[in-house]
DNA sequence: GAGTCGTAGATTTTT
DNA sequence: TCTACGACTC
């Protein structure tokens, strides 16, 4: 076959091989992705298995959507009766519950509706509220988190419950929230993402019957990114492979990035435990990047105890350096990478660049920035369009009008557009669907019957009101069921939502800017239901069914020049150029992980995969101050950029900055500057905790600033685009030293503590000011001392000397 | 019941 | 800085 004429003979290997378990660990860019896609291939085109017996997972619906298309291109000219599935581990739960859920006996139905964060996010909090709790003392998002990585784990409810120690007040009430909200679910006949995956094991467990269709239908089975699934997952395949063992996964230990989901690299790591028969094979040669951008990575994911020494060559050039830029601000950096990339499109209009952060919340500036330049650009998360408030509005009429039990739909439209039922109505019907123990659909039904008796607490007002969106739904139920037989028309059930149910009318009244842009998005909806009816004619349902599972915008156009995401987004794509971003302490690697040694290790892991996902050029910044909360903040240069290899990094920050710094302390005989920054770090007993190690650049940065003070002058002129007559670190500055002489008299020390000044504190020792702000008694100092991390210290009470 | 205003609190990362 | 929710007024 000729397309295996593109493969090396690992990678041949690993495609011809298609009975049996078999593992392929590798390496970013050794090809693992393209050995999963030409194994389909390989099985349909060569080995005549019929494509719907192949079964493939991926991630996201990104990877998936690529690999759909990879796929489609390698088996152009076959003539096939079906296609191979592949999708997400969550679409497909839904494609097997839809089938079979009742199964389960668990009183669900095949109209299950979805319920996405943000929806359970709303049950968790009247669950607290209905339990007597005060969201400040047990927050709904500590709530939905527990919930969510307890099932992550495959628990339920139950083994959560037993586990909780009985003096643990606070579990206890986690539980009870818990216990409440599977109920809820379960009344409204609505699952979460994480039920997706429960339900389906438990289905694949409790009834012989299903598992053994499913293992008869998928009986080649393949995962990519194996190493991100979590217990869940690895049930889920265990069953789907309990009849035949034609599984292939493929993975890479140093790029399990999502720990928070419960992902175990266990899962990779014990594959041969779980399927004893497994073959290993492993793919040593990187075919997308230099060798710097691999030395570079290398240095970095070394640092990690927890790993697997994996080999990685390239036949590839050494290729450019890695450049490094120091922005003065966030706005700074925006500016640099925006005007570095005019330079790359000015240079080659065809280049494609990649925009890489931490958190969807960095975007903002670089989107600004491009703006400013006329760049376009996409962007990739965030918030979808199908999370916009509009959009979710009508969709929840859909939903209704699919499965009249889901509350939390009801509670949505009921009096969007404003229909006159506030809140003394809803709570009155709320309490008496308590009391008959049914849904608010089902409640208002009868309460608004004419025969019904009993007094109805509601005014004649309200019960019109309460009549009106009942016709309202039930004339889209009916469109909703026509439409369903018809199999066709989704997108004129979806104007029906926008039009009939008078929420386009409030739009178009409220006529501003605002409302506007509404109504286009809604307009946009319109053209996505077209498409759909054009393309899969699958229903209603699989429609609303892709909105909730699509939140993560997976239309990206890779042919788009400049793309942005985050690096999580990132994973299993590649770059000729990229840019990594906001590489600070507390950015990334993120504040919430720094003081976890096993975060931070994923954390790393997470800038390995930034950083492998360059092809040519690479691109790392920081800024030295960043406004978190609309508050400015002294940041810190990444501990990950003292973990490279400082002589594989090229400065083009103007003046002096943090890399020409270290570089320059650079002692002769040792290979990276970095290791002399780390000093201590090195000899100390090899970090058995990290919270030592977190800070400890700090000295090295100390003397930065020190240095900066003195060549302040030449280093603000020298600051690139930077418009604002009076510096920020000028401001800084100044603002520090008139304050502390002349209305802080009382201060110990008379000079006052500007930022760059060191100083001594009884309890944590040395330590460099890094922030100055208040005045007269309150006046507060950011410090970071080394070994404790930044401290925020009112200089009244501090006791400071000046060191 | 609807709309306005003020303030406390929040941001990882994705399905 | 931005948001989301609660208090307050009409
Ligand atoms: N044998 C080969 N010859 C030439 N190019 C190859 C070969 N194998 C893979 N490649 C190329 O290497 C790049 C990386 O491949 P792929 O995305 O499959 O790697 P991967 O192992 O999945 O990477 P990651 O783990 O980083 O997602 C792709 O551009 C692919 O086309």
């Amino acid at each position: 076959m000729e397309i295996l004429s593109s493969l090396n003979p690992q990678q041949r290997k690993a495609v011809e091989q298609t009975e049996g378990a078999l593992l392929v660990l590798a390496g970013a860019g050794s090809g693992k992705t393209r050995v999963i896609t030409l194994r389909i291939a390989y099985l349909i085109a060569e080995k005549n298995v019929p494509p719907y017996n192949i079964l493939a997972v991926t991630f996201t619906n990104k990877a998936a959507g690529e690999m759909r298309e990879r796929v489609k291109t390698l088996l152009q000219g076959q003539n096939l009766q079906s296609a191979p599935l592949i999708s997400t581990f969550h679409s497909l739960c839904v494609r097997i519950l839809r089938q079979d859920i009742e199964h389960l006996q668990e009183g669900y139905t095949k109209s299950f509706t979805i319920y996405d964060t943000s929806d359970s996010q709303k049950v968790i909090k009247a669950c607290i509220k209905d339990l007597g709790m005060d969201e400040k003392q047990l927050s709904p998002r500590v709530v939905q988190s527990a919930i969510s990585s307890s099932k992550n784990q495959g628990e339920d409810f139950e083994m959560y419950a037993s586990k909780v120690e009985y003096t643990d007040e606070r579990h206890a009430a986690i539980a009870r929230a818990f216990k409440m909200y599977e109920e809820r679910l379960n009344n409204a006949n609505a699952l979460d993402f994480d039920d997706l995956l429960i339900k389906t094991v438990r289905l694949l467990r409790a009834s012989n019957e299903v598992r053994e269709k499913y293992n008869n239908k998928f009986k080649y089975i393949l995962v990519d990114e194996y190493q991100d699934t979590n217990p869940l997952q690895l049930a889920l395949i265990t069953f789907l492979t309990e009849k035949q063992q034609n599984i292939c996964v493929v993975g890479d230990d140093a790029q399990s990035i999502y720990g928070f989901r419960q992902a175990d690299i266990r899962n990779i790591l014990e594959f041969e435990q779980h399927y004893p028969n497994a073959n290993v094979i492993l793919l040593e040669q990187n075919y997308r990047s230099t060798q710097t951008i691999l030395d570079v990575a290398d240095a970095i994911i070394k640092n990690n105890q927890n790993r697997k020494d994996k080999k990685l060559w390239t036949n590839n050039d050494t290729g450019e350096k890695i450049f490094y830029y120091q922005a003065f601000d966030a706005d700074n950096e925006g500016r640099f990478v925006a005007s570095k990339i005019e330079e790359h499109l000015r240079n080659n209009p065809k280049d494609k660049i990649a925009i890489l952060y931490r958190t969807n919340a960095q975007s903002r500036v670089f989107e600004e920035s491009l703006r400013r330049l006329r760049i376009e650009y996409n962007i990739v998360g965030g918030f979808s369009f199908y999370e916009r408030a509009e959009v979710k509005d009508v969709i929840a009429y859909l939903k209704l009008a699919l499965n009249p039990f889901d509350d939390i739909a009801l509670l949505r439209v009921i009096n969007t557009p404003p229909r006159g039922l506030g809140k003394t109505s809803l709570d009155e019907l709320a309490f008496r669907a308590k009391d008959f123990g049914t849904s608010l659909w089902e409640t208002l039904a009868v309460i608004t019957d004419e025969k019904y008796e009993q007094p109805r607490n509601l005014t004649p007002r309200a019960l019109e009101a309460l009549r009106g969106f009942k016709k309202i739904i039930e004339k889209l139920s009916a469109q909703v069921s026509e439409a369903a037989q018809t199999d066709r028309v989704v997108s004129e059930v979806v104007i029906a939502a926008i039009e009939d149910t008078g929420y386009s009318k409030m739009l178009r009244e409220e006529n501003s800017d605002e409302s506007e842009a509404r109504l286009e998005n809604l307009q946009e909806l319109v053209n996505a239901a077209v498409d759909y009816d054009k393309q899969e004619a699958d229903g209603l349902r699989d429609f609303i069914d892709h909105s909730a599972l699509s939140s993560d915008t997976d239309k990206y156009d890779r042919n788009a020049s400049v793309t942005m995401m985050t690096v999580h987004a990132a994973k299993g794509l590649e770059f000729p150029i990229v840019f990594l971003v906001g590489l600070e302490d507390g950015v990334f690697p993120h504040a919430r992980s720094i003081n976890d040694a096993k975060e931070l290790e994923e954390e790393r892991r997470l800038a390995y995969v930034a950083i492998t996902r360059a092809e040519k050029i690479l691109y790392v910044t920081h800024a030295m101050r960043r406004r978190v909360y609309g508050e400015e903040m002294a940041a810190e240069p990444s501990q990950f950029l003292n973990e490279m290899p400082l002589e594989m990094i090229h400065d083009l920050s103007r003046g002096s900055s943090w890399l020409s710094f270290a570089k320059s302390s650079s002692v002769k005989n040792n290979k990276h500057a970095a290791k002399v920054l780390r000093g201590e770090a090195e000899t100390e007993k090899p970090r058995s905790t990290y919270a030592g190690k977190t800070y400890n650049s700090t000295d090295a940065i100390a003397e930065f600033f020190k240095m900066k003070k003195s060549s302040q002058e030449s280093e603000v002129s020298g600051q690139e685009a930077n418009s604002k007559p009076l510096s920020g670190f000028e401001k800084l500055k100044a603002a520090g030293s008139d304050q502390s002489k002349i209305q802080n008299p009382k201060s110990k020390i008379e000079v006052g503590l500007v930022p760059g000044s060191h100083v001594r504190h009884a309890k944590y020792g040395k330590g460099l000011v890094l922030r100055r702000e208040g005045t007269g008694d309150n006046v507060k100092l950011t410090i970071s001392f080394p070994g404790f991390g930044q401290k925020k210290l009112i200089e009244k009470f501090a006791n400071l000397e000046q060191a």
